[in-house]
DNA sequence: GTTAGTTG
């Protein structure tokens, strides 16, 4: 490696092309590069035998098929010399000619044969064995393959990737280069989305002008795009301007005026809620809008209700010997009477028990009903506490992924779920576009019961789906609060109440569960957190630091982030030793006796128990611990649970991290016996209340914070993350247009 | 400038 970061050369000819995947133009190839033939991997459209490239990458070993060049960028040249010539047509790189051919034409016209293919078939058509229709078609090809070539040339040049550069040429075809610089900002567009500065850049060297309309409109829009990433759908049309002014250079009236046009084009859209304007992508748009009206319809022509249920929930108390809160029996009494609800509380709150009795009846009454989440092991949990089949929303959807990689689901109001009744746990989680997803598959009629904490970490996707329906009074909702799991003489579940109001959790107070150890600098509060967990916390509560304690950061980065404590902790509590094999898989190192955490849903891994019974399926965020590693058959044994799973090494290196410490986002979903946290100043936008949140109610019994009150007290007062600017409350309080459902149903027949 | 979900 010749320094850090930097790619390394490579030059040589197309030997072979191993495989090509014509939707994403993957490919493996060997390359001849003088002394060797190497294999190289990335994405290339067109890529023949016999042509020479210039490759910028770096060497990765493959499992199986070791050492590869991962090629990131690539320069290549036409074939100059008729050898070259010769080898490159006799190919196959150009549809209609083959070897023979290959041969005549080269004889007929030397080193001239590409330029004559490309702009003369007639003269082509001189050649034995070419009709000046054939000749026509080869033509039409090569300028296809030429295209392409000088596309990746110009477009190479500023630094946009292949990848990115065959999606300008799905949309543009043989006139790309013209409209890229008609317009250099069509490539920030939704189907190719290269990054708004390359285009900016891109359209400098053309000598745009600051000014130029497209240009402004594209950085409003590229303001709009960027901070989905932010959760936000839509934004307030005066903070829109000013980010986007600010972007440009350009005064805020220009991104005014821009905003206008894309309003008039449908390239934005523009909503008035309570007096101020909001600027929306018609995607967003069209989501949010969708779901109001079909709320709404839903409200018009509630599920089919069922009554008198008082009798069935006091035999289900009998039965399993509890006794269900006032709360508790009004929720099953709306989820079953008005078919739609939504069931909200903190840990503990007694949703699950309340959401099990829902269940139950409405399959005593013989109903189909259909359990999903939005992440894989959500679904587990909620299978194994219900007894009922649960799958993610994805998976019941029939997800498929277009070229893209966006989710296109085969479940959808053409073909609705089969199905009266759909239950969605932890719907914190689910954003706007999942929402949507889920409202479309709906049949007529069906019973919809949403379960979530809405204090918990926002959904990954823009939206509010959560906050919007409970904020808008419009969809029945019983917010659970009384605490069953835990007493509330636990500061735990106090804190865990007070961050949640915004208010300063007790950190002086002397209790057996919370505690807060200041602590000034990063090494400090490094040191604390590695002590506690090896020594400290097992030596005074007999905790296992691999079982019971669990380390949880907001970030991965840094000092005090998972990537860097894990390394020590492991260090410190599973020590290398002879007698304890290990593995180098791709650079990481799995040791016997390692914690680790699934990070991929694998539904086909086998497992086993110890009482002989077996299944398949491990999920994202599963927790365990290797057993063993066995070098010889090539495999770890985790033990997750009380199940175990082979892991072949190839697996492990990709669906296998180290979990001493996690992230708060990883670890939801878990509960743990002791959680220790760093609380240090870090990146702001890990910095919010709902983190701290979810980090605090992981703990079952004892919960350290360490490290700056400062940073505890900023947590707590940071709610922007569920603060996001959305438009689902807004129609949901909208009068629903008064023949708008019918319509649909219409245009459905 | 950070985190993170969904599939075969």
């Amino acid at each position: 490696m010749p320094q850090e970061n930097g790619l390394l050369e490579m030059e040589g000819s197309v030997e072979n092309i191993v495989y090509h995947n014509d939707s994403n133009q993957y490919t493996v190839l060997e390359v001849d590069c003088g002394e060797e033939l190497i294999t190289v991997v990335g994405t290339f459209p067109y890529v023949s035998v016999g042509e020479r490239l210039h490759l910028y990458g770096t060497w990765t070993s493959h499992a199986t098929f070791g050492q590869q060049f991962r090629a990131q960028a690539f320069e290549r040249s036409r074939p100059a010399d008729t050898a070259a010539m010769l080898k490159y047509l006799s190919s196959g790189a150009v549809k209609g000619i083959g070897g023979a051919l290959a041969g005549r034409i080269i004889e007929a016209f030397g080193d001239e044969s590409i330029k004559v293919i490309e702009e003369d078939p007639a003269r082509l058509a001189t050649v034995k064995g070419i009709t000046l229709k054939k000749a026509k078609e080869i033509s039409e090809e090569m300028q296809r393959v030429n295209g392409i070539r000088d596309l990746m040339a110009f477009l190479g040049s500023f630094g946009v990737r292949p990848e990115d550069t065959v999606k300008v040429w799905k949309v543009y075809g043989q006139d790309s280069v013209a409209c890229i610089q008609e317009d250099p900002y069509r490539l920030c567009s939704d189907k190719i989305g290269i990054s708004f500065a390359v285009a900016d850049q891109l359209a400098e060297s053309l000598e745009y002008d600051r000014d130029n309309k497209e240009r402004v409109k594209a950085g409003v829009l590229y303001v709009l795009r960027h901070n989905l990433n932010n959760g936000h759908t839509c934004l307030p049309a005066d903070k829109l301007c000013a980010a986007a002014a600010k972007l440009l250079g350009v005064p805020p009236e220009s991104a005014q005026e821009a905003l206008l046009e894309l309003c008039q084009t449908f390239e934005a859209v523009n909503e008035n809620f309570n007096g101020r304007d909001f600027v929306f992508l018609p995607k967003q748009h069209r989501s949010e809008v969708y779901c109001a009206d079909r709320i709404h319809m839903m409200l018009r022509y509630p599920p089919e209700s069922i009554t008198g249920i008082d009798r069935e929930i006091a035999e289900i108390e009998r039965t399993k010997g509890i006794e269900y809160a006032e709360l508790q029996k009004d929720a099953i009494r709306a989820a079953l009477e008005k078919g739609l609800l939504i069931l909200t509380g903190g840990p503990g709150t007694g949703k699950t028990t309340t959401l099990n009795a829902i269940i139950r009846i409405l399959m005593e009454k013989g109903e189909t009903v259909f359990l999903a989440a939005p992440t894989g092991r959500a679904a587990k949990r909620m299978s194994e506490l219900t007894g009922v089949e649960a799958k993610t929303i994805h998976r019941m959807l029939q997800v498929d992924w277009d070229d893209n990689d966006d989710p296109v689901f085969q479940i959808n109001e053409r073909n609705p779920l089969e199905c009266d009744a759909v239950v969605i746990d932890e719907l914190s989680m689910v954003d706007a576009y999942v929402f949507e997803s889920v409202l479309r598959a709906l049949p007529i009629g069906c019973r919809l019961i949403l379960v979530g904490d809405s204090d918990q970490l926002p959904s990954v996707g823009p939206g509010n789906v959560i906050g919007d329906l409970i904020a808008s009074k419009v969809f029945p909702t019983v917010q659970l609060k009384e605490i069953f799991r835990q007493s509330m003489e636990s500061l735990i579940v106090m804190n865990a109440h007070k961050i949640v109001e915004g208010e300063m959790p007790e950190l002086s107070v002397r209790s057996n569960d919370f505690f807060f150890m200041p602590r000034e600098d990063v090494r400090s509060v490094s040191e604390t957190v590695q002590s506690l967990v090896v020594t400290r916390l097992p030596k005074s509560y007999g905790y296992s630091p691999v079982t019971d304690i669990q380390v949880l950061c907001p970030g991965r980065k840094g000092e005090l982030g998972t990537v860097e404590l894990n390394r020590k902790l492991r260090e410190q509590i599973n020590p290398p030793a002879k007698n304890k094999p290990q593995v180098t898989v791709n650079g990481t190192v799995f040791r016997e006796g390692d914690k680790v955490m699934q990070i991929k849903n694998d539904y086909n891994l086998p497992w086993s128990r110890e009482d002989g019974t077996v299944g398949e399926g491990v999920y994202n965020g599963d927790m365990g611990i290797i057993i063993d590693v066995d070098k010889d058959a090539g495999c770890l044994r985790v033990e997750i649970d009380d199940k175990e799973v082979l892991y072949d090494f190839e697996h492990a290196a990709a669906e296998l991290e180290l979990a001493y410490a996690v992230t708060v986002h990883k670890s939801q979903g878990n509960e743990f016996t002791a959680v220790v946290m760093p609380m240090f100043p870090g990146a702001p936008q890990l910095s919010y209340r709902n983190l701290l949140y979810t980090g605090i109610t992981r703990a079952k019994k004892l919960l350290i914070l360490v490290g700056k009150r400062s940073v505890v007290a900023d947590m707590v007062a940071n709610d922007k993350k569920t603060r996001r600017f959305s438009g689902l409350q807004h129609f949901l309080l909208e009068k629903p247009e008064e023949d708008g459902p019918e319509q649909n149903e219409e245009a459905e027949a």
